[in-house]
RNA sequence: GCGCCCUUAGCUCAGUUGGAUAGAGCAACGGUUUUCUAAACCGUGGGUCGGAGGUUCGAAUCCUUCAGGGCGCGCCA
């Protein structure tokens, strides 16, 4: 239940009425009008700007208006207890505490369906993330860009949505190239003992390639690996398989699974790039010409030549982009496009792209081959994470994978543990560059809004546990009758704003509105508990060592909601700690 | 030079398709524990929402412009 889009509903309804009366004159989109909960000062339930909305067209004052308007909704609804107005024209209801008791009861009866919006048209989408080149372990700059790109899904899927996770794999190219040097390289170090080449600035000198090496070593004793020549296709692919295999178990101490893997090797050799360049030089998106040097870089060095681009300024790029390389391979962008031309193919209603900061250049060409090949129907949508600032010993830590003193998603989850790592890193808005301060994070204060949340869920859990109750099984009422003090219609109010986060996340996909929501549930729960302490009366179980309904019911909701979410951002909900 | 993101309290940041006197945490200061978990709570101080214009009943939010910070601008992926 949505108590926001309940109260809109009822009030375009009276709206239409009065229109039909010829009472109101109504503009033809209703979607301005929205409701919220007011200020607390005002002391009321919910607010609606529905009066200010529509003076202008009506021709009266926003508070005149109001004035007309608060006495019809008051009398068509029981529920409502005063009605009030307030400067500049706000219309703010104060319900009867019977509408919070028909609340709760509502939400503890559908609990597995609380927040999910049911008049929402669900949609069918793909979300692909991380997509890192398989040549070596994940290190803290991916995380956040896979969390958040898990989260999105995950927030989607709870609203009922369709959603694959996907991860496209860059196994074509010349990195992969270097990549597969490397790791032979390594092999000749473990077989004839000649030492890793260090003067070569294309190979890849981490020592995980050292257990790649020695795995595949072990595996293929029939391999002869005196030529490279002679083997490199079949030791790219088992390199391939290493490092997939490497980046799989890191997502997987982070709990994240894709569904699906997409070879970019098998996209070229099905003939899909060539496809799919057919199909746009057959439209008159491609053509032959030269690209001038990269601005800012030294141009005399640059060799222009004749190639193949993509008319990507046809929608808004600053230049056009190349296509092929002079050998006669396809450039990544190549088959990327391929790569989504086969996304558009399996019909999906919105494709959604996680890339990281440095990526964000691309977000335009990417988007406007995607425009090309649908019909610019703007399918896809692109979600840039910010950097990750890593903070060691209170001062700025910076990686670089030349000097190897990056840290990797191994040492992040060793060290921190999946839970903050995830918390900590969906806390803030995506667009924003976010400090990761090790020190801080690791520390199991109060500092650190993950055991503020936690802490409220096994504080819960900890008044079940005393009555021997089952926190986790679905508590069964036969009246609800209770009467909530406004102590407790604070909170409740607070988890009838639990639809509405959900919406938001889903509809501008941000999900770090959860970790913010679900912060705030705490501290209003934290604060009431305080409250016991004084009074008896505020404690949940009384001196018979009992708790009445309204409290236990009260728990319920609460708790449910903290458990939907974390599970949502994918952080457990210990019931002790 | 061009593109994207950011600029809100001393610091780190929330702020719902434009709404009411702009909110948290940290840091500072003072208080709360014989009672359901003090990983908690309560109180005090702290603001030209980067600057300037504009749009309107109303702007932190939208538009223009300027300044500052970050990322990117390839026949790498």
């Amino acid at each position: 239940m949505n108590i926001f889009d309940l109260y809109i509903d009822k009030i375009k309804k009276i709206l239409l009425d009065l229109s039909k009366n010829g009472k109101l004159i109504l503009p033809d989109r209703l979607d301005g009008i929205n409701a919220e909960i007011p200020p607390i000062k005002f002391n009321s339930d919910i607010s609606t700007n529905v009066a200010m909305f529509l003076s202008k067209i009506n021709k009266k004052s926003a508070t005149d208006l109001a004035q007309i308007l608060a006495e019809v909704i008051k009398k068509n609804d029981k529920s409502i207890d005063t009605i009030s107005i307030a400067k500049p024209g706000f219309i703010n209801i104060k319900f009867k505490p019977i509408f919070w008791t028909n609340f709760i009861e509502d939400i503890i009866k559908n609990s597995k369906t609380f927040g999910v919006n049911k008049n929402e048209k669900k949609k069918n989408y793909l979300v692909e993330f991380v997509s890192a080149n398989p040549t070596g372990p994940l290190h803290v700059g991916h995380c956040r860009g896979a969390i958040l790109g898990d989260v999105i899904a995950n927030v989607l899927l709870f609203n009922k949505n369709k959603v694959i996770k996907e991860y496209y794999v860059n196994d074509y190219g010349t990195q992969v190239i270097n990549f597969t040097k490397s790791v032979y390289f390594r092999i000749r170090e473990i077989k004839f003992k000649e030492p890793f080449p260090t003067d070569n600035e294309d190979l890849y000198p981490g020592d995980y390639l050292i257990n790649f090496a020695q795995n595949i070593v072990n595996t293929n004793k029939k391999l002869d690996f005196k030529s490279f020549e002679n083997i490199s296709e079949e030791l790219t692919a088992l390199s391939i398989h290493e490092g997939l295999e490497l980046i799989k178990k890191n997502l997987n101490s982070l709990d994240i699974n894709h569904d699906n893997f997409v070879s970019e090797k098998k996209l070229v050799f099905n003939q899909e790039v060539d496809k799919v360049i057919d199909f746009l030089k057959k439209n008159k998106f491609v053509y032959k010409g030269k690209i001038k040097a990269p601005a800012g870089e030294d141009d005399t060095k640059w060799i222009e030549r004749e190639q193949l681009l993509f008319k990507s300024t046809d929608f808004g790029d600053d230049k056009d982009r190349a296509l092929q390389k002079s050998d006669g391979a396809w450039t990544y962008f190549a088959s990327d496009v391929a790569y989504h031309k086969n996304k558009l193919d399996r019909k999906f209603d919105c494709l959604i792209n996680i890339l990281g900061a440095d990526h964000a250049g691309y977000i335009k060409r990417i988007s406007s081959s995607v425009d090309a090949l649908s019909n610019s129907k703007g399918k896809l949508i692109c979600k840039v994470s910010q950097l990750v600032k890593l903070i060691k010993d209170k001062k700025p830590f910076k990686m670089s994978k030349r000097k190897g003193n990056y840290i990797t998603l191994d040492d992040l989850i060793n060290q921190v543990g999946k839970d903050a790592t995830r918390f900590i890193m969906l806390n803030r808005s995506s667009d924003v560059e976010l400090d990761f301060d090790f020190d801080n994070v690791i520390e199991k204060s109060k500092d650190n809004p993950l055991y503020y949340v936690q802490y409220c869920y096994a504080r819960i859990a900890s008044v079940f546990r005393h009555l021997e109750k089952d926190l986790n099984s679905d508590i069964k009422i036969n009246k609800y009758d209770f009467y909530y003090s406004e102590d407790e219609i604070n909170i409740l109010k607070k988890l009838s704003e639990w639809p509405k986060c959900i919406d938001v996340c889903c509809s501008k996909l941000e999900p770090h509105r959860i970790p913010t929501y679900l912060y705030e549930l705490a501290s209003l729960f934290h604060s009431y508990w305080n409250l016991g302490k004084d009074n008896p009366n505020k404690r949940f179980i009384n001196e018979q060592k009992k708790i009445t309904d309204d409290k236990l019911i009260f728990l319920k909701a609460i708790s449910n909601v903290i458990k939907s979410g974390m599970n949502i951002i994918g952080v457990s909900t210990p019931e002790k700690m």
